[in-house]
DNA sequence: AGCTTATATAATCCTAAGAATATGTGTTTG
DNA sequence: CAAACACATATTCTTAGGATTATATAAGCT
């Protein structure tokens, strides 16, 4: 069971995960990201090193364009992690939490409000 | 088709990564919590405010002691997400993108060499 | 050979976030 | 009621990392 450490560090930053996204249709050069997303070619740059060095993404050179896609195999791995923890969770944490949850009638509320907005 | 950018800020600290990995196998205190991973007692309560906040643990006090457990909703939602990626990766769609964004007359094959997986 | 395009690297600045210490709040026990 | 325990919050400090500007390298184009 490895863990996707890495993975969780490389996609917590919005501009890497927006590149992802993007490359989900497909390669593009770093130009058309540059343009896609709001930030600098020179930023754009740097996450694609990071990302490639993370394994999450391949260059191809095509005379002086650069098309960036995505690497399957840190994918997976991320699928096999979340995917294990899902079952886990569904199966019977989430239960007996629930459970123990509705028999204290004076505490506070276990759900929380909202994330950042 | 959400996106759990939330989720991956969140996990992409070691601390609240080890957090989540120590509630697969159920429901813990703070205490000890604080005590398996090597981070003062302050420092785990800072990570479950924020895991709290986002979603991705419960709450239960019993007597002085306060109990956390994994919720279920954003781990299916990161499994999606994750999953519809895992198969478009796998496929051969994305050449259907570089097809249309790149037509450069002179240019022969833009497919890229092999698909390393 | 210059000139433009496409991308990478370097240098700087700045803000966000984690860690540790100290303290506050609530709960159990004597 | 006081003392000890379990946890949360406040404060301070420090560092990592993202954005921008400027520059370097390299490939077309005329």
């Amino acid at each position: 069971m490895p863990s996707p450490g890495p993975t969780f560090e490389v996609l917590a930053d919005p501009t890497r995960l927006g590149i992802v996204e993007r490359l989900r249709s497909g390669e593009r050069n770093v130009g058309a990201l540059a343009s896609s997303l709001s930030v600098c070619q020179p930023g754009i740059s740097r996450h694609l090193r990071i990302l490639h060095l993370a394994g999450l993404v391949q260059v191809r050179a095509e005379g002086q364009k650069r098309f960036y896609s995505l690497r399957p195999q840190p994918f997976r791995d991320l699928d096999d992690w979340v995917h294990e923890l899902r079952h886990l969770t569904e199966g019977r944490l989430d239960r007996l939490a629930t459970l123990v949850e509705d028999r204290a009638p004076g505490s506070r509320s276990a759900r929380p409000a909202r994330w950042r907005g």
